[in-house]
DNA sequence: AGTCAAATTCATCAGCGCTCAAAGTCAGGT
DNA sequence: ACCTGACTTTGAGCGCTGATGAATTTGACT
């Protein structure tokens, strides 16, 4: 049984959902899940009851779910092929960096590893994709890069975007306009908590103040 | 409602069927389209009807089935898309010719219009796919070109292979080792009724003999 | 007229993905 | 200790899609 593109979708919602949300015990709560995927709460318990039965991943009622071995390599191949489309879209179609999103949310449920592969390999097997979303490689592993947001780097010190966590297009629009892609390198010039605002200097001394939430959203090394 | 990848494929069964099956009537009987699906008479007559109720078919009981305008217009632009995506795949990603087609099958349902049309230009607005099947335009319409197979060309006649009716990979390495590829030129020498065969030739020289069967696939312009 | 292949009807099924509302659980606060 | 409120689970149930198989009907042909 090959899994239906819902059941991908709640994979890599999970697998996407433990990493980033910060949960101390490792499990992703059912209303989180619920909501990432836009479906009632009990839809959500129900579906996860179904996919612990396939071994695809582990539930504690009252207190969420994650991923077994089985379900962390299908979630992260999901990822894997999402983020290949990604950076192929951007690198060989001519696509902008704000536009692959949706587009990489269908194929990634219908093209071949056969096709992921060669994709793969034309990109020079790339680490990362568009937004500096690390790529796991064919059996699923990723290995975990130390980074900082913005918030919380070294400040008057010269360091690299490397990633960004947000697909929203005008976010993205507002990024590339303001030299803040990945690759850029920039230094934090000032953070007030008054104004919940940090300033940066960025290519060719360009100076900008952007929120707090903004901020976090931009990954640094 | 957008098209669910079921009712794509029906109304594609239909647009070739109809036009390959040489129907007198225009009409494609149920029960090829039943078989070409692969399901149960019943079930086609079923999804025909309903077909009808949405307008992109006209449906005549006992008697078969074929494209509206909207219908037309509708199967022509999945096929458009399955053949640019053909061509896609062996002339940017470097697939084999006998390869694509079930990589099409699939994602010719989840590609936007967007993307195909990127893929149209990448690849100069091509008239055809690698196959020498004709790609509808956007608006779903294709120029019909005369053509003629193997069994009916003139002999003695210099003539260009344009388009293989078959997507058997056997068949196509086949074609492959012997030169016999949309674009190669060739020249029938011979038919032979007794025997059932047609000889050729083609590139270098080299002759080659073939089943009547085989030779009705290859049209020559 | 009779026959036969093909097509239609109809009763039915199964899976998927989902909702809603009622009932249950759990943790924090007083 | 208990209460409250937020979160979760349960269970009944729905709607759609896509399919089947067997009985029946149709229409073409001899």
């Amino acid at each position: 049984m090959l899994p239906s593109s819902t059941v991908e979708n709640y994979l890599k919602a999970i697998y996407l959902g433990v990493s980033s949300a910060g949960q101390p015990s490792g499990l992703l709560p059912m209303g989180q899940l619920a909501a990432a995927l836009g479906v009632a709460p009990g839809t959500a318990t129900t579906m996860v009851k179904t996919l612990a039965e396939s071994g695809l991943v582990r539930y504690e009622p009252y207190a969420g779910v994650t991923l077994t071995e089985a379900g962390e390599k299908l979630a992260a191949l999901v990822v894997r092929r999402h983020r290949v489309i990604e950076l192929f879209l951007v690198q060989v179609v001519g696509y902008r960096w704000d536009e692959v999103h949706e587009e990489a949310e269908q194929l990634e449920h219908a093209v071949s590893d056969r096709l992921i592969d060669r994709m793969d390999e034309m990109l020079g097997r790339p680490k990362a994709d568009p937004h500096g979303d690390p790529i796991p490689d064919p059996e699923g592993v990723v290995k975990p890069q130390p980074m900082q947001s913005l918030l919380t780097c070294p400040m008057h010190t010269p360091v690299t975007i490397t990633r960004v966590i947000d697909q929203d297009k005008v976010f993205l629009r507002f990024i590339e306009n303001h030299h803040l892609k990945p690759g850029e390198s920039i230094e934090v010039e000032d953070r007030d908590s008054a104004s919940d605002s940090v300033r940066v200097r960025g290519k060719n001394q360009e100076r900008i103040t952007i929120g707090t939430r903004a901020a976090s959203k931009l990954l640094v090394q």
